[in-house]
DNA sequence: AAGGTATTGGCAACCGGTTGTCATTTCGCC
DNA sequence: GGCGAAATGACAACCGGTTGCCAATACCTT
């Protein structure tokens, strides 16, 4: 029989079924569940008791609207096949969700346009992002940056929290590396040019290319897929080098692959050095040395950081830069140049 | 000078702020904006006109509030850090933006727990979800697929709309390529328990295995991680087949990395089929025979179910199932039985 | 026991849209 | 020119919480 009185309908349970059921008004509610110390000990426990009873669920709708805070976090990635940025995704989803928030990734398609609309979009349904491998220029990060708060990775701009992760003195390894094992002629294998990391680690390898007075090249820039790997393999042929230091390791991968192909023999005509470390160079053929970090930490970390940017605690000192150590891991790639013993 | 009237304040504008630049209700600028034919032309046009000068962006979470639509689609994946589901996320995020919808990617960490109570969470905060693998019981689901839209994939419970990929047909394909090169000592590596589709290969290689006259044991059940190779690699060897069908390319690539350290030849020694093709299966070494399937498209598929599901066309018939083909790709880990030529 | 302070709980406005209702306008038609 | 129907726009309630403000209550002190 129909009846008036709402029963336990199948609508999910709100803060006023919770005080109807505890006879008191829902703000008392609201406030037992976000501000507990500022009710009564017993009345909060009824409450708590009313609330596990209902299965309620707050409203994050609701909640945002009328508080301004989401409880979400944007992260902006520029590949979501890029395995490099699964494991950095996977750091931020941990450390997010360990606080309570929620992740929205979105992936921008290597476009400074999706990307920038993303943020706009996201001004109002996240309390903060995550950028990493920014393509936007130094001034639109900048002025974005002054509107929500934000934390970017591999891209340092004065002013703008980032974690960076430190493969430009990573390059320095590799080429001590590749020096010690005869090597001379070497080659840069470019990212994209609105890459700064490839920037960051091409300016960090030509200089201490000068220290040791051995030259390096720069040749590129290459698209970050395997399928780059072919023309980057074909150019650092032609051009002669006998040892390549590239971008990252979809691009070494791939350039492993045109290799093999033209039966150009890894490592003994050819060495390469790959940067990630992502999923898949350690099985290649053959293993890829390359230059690892702790990705999952710097998601961590980046998540950390924009945390304590929402929540400043008193006293508590906000880190705006944070470098993640990088090394080199040397696997079957690299060896000695030819002509040497 | 300090003035009372609002001008053109840092804070995002709001319907209001059209309406008051316009002249006309708050009411009239949403009808305008979400249901334009039930506006004069004329207010419209000089609505959006006004909406464009003021870069005006609606609140989701206000029209979430009111419409109960959060234009939010939840997507479960087990394991994130998983290449296979790459290719998935990139489909549904494609498909998702295509219509205008947000995605929500959620890592379960392969827990029904977590997947459960993810679930129970965005049933306010998403329209629909799409559950890959998920590692619920039937019961479990087809309840949770009462409360809210839900796709499932690679999960065929009676009832819940499904996207299937046909792997179990594809295990057949394997087992002929296999029986043809002489192979007649064959495993399959299984999945976790809970996993359906592994259980649903395994039905299908069983009872053609039986058709052949072949005989196919069963080993596992195994994470599906590369480091389980390890123990698959060992199991098999045990086991004395020369043969393996891999639940998934993870395992079969780890399978590949423990045989070579124990120097068991691939594919001289035994062969290996995994499946799924994931990043990585072309350029292990040696490269991967598995089956191979449009996963990106189920992704998208999955998306456009959902949707339909979610906003039904007059006359449009909301298919309920949809299996994707899947092929053999046969590469380096596949070779004659030892013995044979 | 009375006065004072600290604590607690309720009211109501508000966040930014959506939507039902209804009065008004506009238009077409006879 | 006047009537009716359709189109249009304004009002206000509502979604489910949060929060400022104030009154009421409790507790403590002298």
């Amino acid at each position: 029989m129909a009846t008036t009185q709402a029963a336990a309908v199948d609508r999910p349970p709100t803060i006023h079924d919770i005080a109807a059921l505890c006879g008191v008004a829902a703000s008392t509610v609201s406030r037992a569940l976000s501000t507990p110390d500022r009710v009564n000990i017993r009345t909060r426990q009824r409450i708590e008791a009313a609330a596990a009873q209902l299965n309620y669920i707050p409203n994050s709708q609701a909640k945002a609207l009328s508080s301004g805070r989401t409880g979400a976090v944007g992260v902006l990635v520029p590949d979501i096949t890029n395995p490099f940025y699964f494991d950095l995704i996977r750091g931020t989803q941990l450390q997010l969700k360990a606080a309570g928030y929620t992740q929205l990734l979105v992936d921008t398609e290597e476009s400074d346009e999706v990307e920038a609309s993303t943020m706009e979009q996201l001004r109002k349904s996240a309390d903060g992002i995550v950028v990493a491998a920014s393509r936007l220029s130094d001034e639109a990060l900048l002025a974005a940056a002054a509107k929500m708060p934000m934390v970017t990775v591999n891209r340092d701009v004065p002013g703008v929290p980032a974690v960076l992760i430190d493969t430009p003195s990573a390059t320095t390894q590799a080429l001590d590396h590749l020096i010690s094992l005869g090597h001379t002629d070497i080659a840069y294998m470019a990212g994209p040019l609105t890459s700064q990391s490839s920037t960051r680690r091409w300016t960090a390898l030509a200089e201490a290319a000068k220290e040791r007075g051995v030259e390096v090249r720069a040749l590129g820039p290459f698209a970050p897929k395997t399928q780059s790997g072919a023309v980057a393999a074909d150019a650092a042929v032609h051009s002669g080098v006998t040892a390549c230091i590239v971008f990252n390791d979809l691009i070494a991968i791939g350039m492993l692959q045109r290799l093999r192909e033209r039966s150009i023999r890894v490592p003994e005509d050819m060495s390469i050095v790959g940067c990630d470390d992502i999923f898949g160079a350690d099985f290649c053929n053959p293993p890829l040395s390359t230059m690892a970090s702790p990705i999952e930490q710097a998601g961590r970390v980046a998540v950390s950081m924009l945390l304590a940017q929402l929540n400043p605690v008193a006293g508590g000192v906000t880190r705006s830069r944070s470098v993640m150590p990088t090394h080199l891991t040397v696997r079957g790639s690299t060896g000695p140049a030819p002509g040497m013993h």
